[in-house]
DNA sequence: TTTCATTAGTGCGATTTCCGGACGAATCGG
DNA sequence: CCGATTCGTCCGGAAATCGCACTAATGAAA
């Protein structure tokens, strides 16, 4: 049993307080003293004498502006209170396969400036690196609190390693650790999946779900899951790995050294392989994302073949999790058919019982997603 | 945002304070109020009055041994308070698809009295419950405080029915509701393979681990799924369908309204209509295991195709959740066969990263399981 | 045997914190 | 202009904690 120095009762009921009013107002913005009564429970004076010394240290300031009496128009205008702004922005780094992508933002998560660079990223995991720590300076225009960090394979939760073989020129770098030597703040990393999720979860078609599996579709195949509101990450960090569900004893041998993986079916690599031969013009992911708009046959049977595989496997996994959403991102999550395919396979064959139970929705971030989970893990990290 | 009635802000700190004390005592057993002091962090005045108000109220009581002062030999030897045995005991009812058993057991855990009778328990959910609850009383010494219960089928969260399909003569019963008017106290109810992944967690195999698969291998297949040291439900309560999980397209109906369910390749009496063809005596699963034990040749192969497919089911399932162990229970879960097919191929087709941070072991608590985790949870709501 | 050192437990006064009531401040409506 | 209403602060009392002093009980050393 751990004994932390123990400070008096007394001052740890303070404290408790104390986060009680601030921790009110980090929810629910600036409000009034008599509100934060309403809100606390605690009796007028106490909360008077807490922002008080909130004050006193700055950690909260008086607004300019007063609000409204609690009930009716009669009575004495409150002043209001509010948090006084966190000093250092965070900053969202997303490294894809192909680009990569700043986001800065404020302490409340609002992006102050975005910016993407094509880049070829599987190589050379210190170029990219040096380019990415580049781009943070530059956009950043105040010290930075902290940077989230999207990385596109899974990392070892000890080491906070890039696990062999997916990126040959990251192996056994360690990202976060990188890029904190380069901007001396800070940097938490996680992969495009779980990312994905925190931010449907926070700002996205997830917000205020519970239970929620978020599937990316791109580059790879992988899957974000919050259970009880948090992601869940398993025992070794790996959690989430839906492209490695087998499918075929005899398929491919996948670059995680199975074989049968989902992902050597359902990938856009793949799907562009597939699609390829039967189109005289070069096929990129946006171009078979338009010809699927426009109706082309070829492409929205490759696709709705893709998502049906997609839920199968996500069936299984409902029937055992048993959530109330699935969120379809990543590159190809913006497909119709793909969206479709995978909602109906879903239905078809998830227990009845936990079919019900359950959405099947496209993300609402598209391929903002990484960039913005990047920024709220940024924020989770540093306010803990 | 609910606003409980408050209570003071001191009285809810030596509430709290209380608390502290009395979860110590819970924890650790018999002890000083100087060790008390040392694992509260509390002052020992504030330690002496609190205890000395909880011995006025009964929850606590000094203990007529003493202890050894805190190091050394020497100084003035303590006395020690322990938790007052708290009145009423608990009982867990194991409610199988040929069988009911009940043990009474005091609020720690200890079981007092165990005692298992064969019922045909599908067909008549009601005569059932009044056989059950005549048992309970029968066997309580005491009244009891709460009654933990584990029912064969998924449970509803919402209204805590049973759900429709897949016990016939319990169809829209209420089985927690059922006992709670025959024995008027507190009854609690989850499923099988819920409460044998609590048993093992608290009292088997699994002790001290977070992230726990649990398989239940017997008339039916499901999975207790442990996440974070705590049971993992679902948005709706029915998680762990693992037995619903799809693997052939045109296979068997399956119970639940699918097809091509795992359940419908393995389950006790699936396994024993696949073998009795090729036996003269009348095969049960009990003489199965006597011969899987025994290394007939036809046992073990189909005990092992059974884990075989379980296994790839749980492969899947671990790449998803990445836990750190898969306990593999239920009746036939004591086959060496199955377990060690099971083991076999959930190394051979889960990701390699995954498999390396799994280990699978076969459950320690045998038939026993059920009733331990429906003991499990009774002490567990009656505490809160 | 006596004395000292050490640990355990309790009573008392001081301190900290919280709360309720009284009071002034600010605004609306009549 | 005045009452009603809400907001915020000040003051005194109540509750809980803590440090200190003191007694109790035991082992070890003299």
């Amino acid at each position: 049993m751990p004994s932390l120095p123990h400070a008096s009762s007394l001052e740890r009921l303070r404290e408790s307080n104390r986060r009680a009013i601030t921790s009110l107002l980090a929810v629910e913005g600036p409000m009034s003293r008599a509100d934060l009564v309403r809100g606390t429970g605690l009796s007028r004076t106490t909360v008077s004498s807490l922002v008080g010394e909130l004050i006193g240290t700055g950690q909260v300031v008086e607004t300019a502006d007063r609000g409204r009496p609690h009930k009716g128009g009669s009575g004495r205008p409150p002043l209001l209170v509010a948090l006084a702004a966190p000093t250092g922005g965070v900053a969202g780094v997303d490294i894809g396969h192909r680009h990569v992508r700043v986001a800065v933002a404020d302490r409340r998560g609002v992006v102050l400036a975005e910016r993407t660079e094509p880049m070829d990223v599987d190589e050379n995991g210190v170029a990219v690196l040096d380019r990415a720590a580049r781009l943070v300076e530059q956009m950043a225009t105040e010290t930075l609190a902290a940077v989230g960090m999207c990385v596109p394979a899974p990392l070892d939760r000890r080491s906070a390693r890039v696990r062999t073989g997916i990126l040959p020129g990251w192996r056994e770098l360690s990202p976060a650790e990188e890029l904190h030597r380069r901007l001396g703040v800070p940097v938490f990393a996680d992969n495009d999946a779980n990312l994905g999720a925190l931010a449907e979860l926070g700002h996205g078609a997830a917000r205020g779900a519970t239970d929620v599996v978020y599937v990316k579709v791109a580059s790879g195949l992988g899957a974000g899951i919050v259970l009880g509101g948090r992601l869940h990450r398993g025992a070794s960090g790996i959690a989430g790995e839906l492209g490695h569900v087998q499918v075929g004893e005899d398929g491919q041998v996948c670059r995680c050294g199975n074989r049968g993986c989902l992902e050597t079916l359902v990938s856009a690599p793949r799907l562009l392989d597939l699609l390829q031969p039967a189109y005289d013009e070069q096929l990129s992911v946006a171009r078979v994302l338009e010809l699927d708009a426009a109706g082309d046959a070829g492409v929205r049977r490759v696709l709705s073949d893709a998502g049906r595989a997609v839920g199968r496997a996500l069936a299984d996994l409902c029937n055992n999790l048993n959530p109330e959403l699935v969120v379809v991102g990543g590159s190809l999550g913006a497909s119709a058919s793909l969206d479709e395919a995978i909602r109906g396979s879903v239905e078809r064959y998830a227990q009845p019982d936990t079919a019900a139970a359950l959405r099947v929705v496209p993300g609402s971030l598209g391929d903002r997603a990484e960039v913005v989970g990047a920024v709220s893990l940024a924020i989770a990290r540093v306010a803990v």
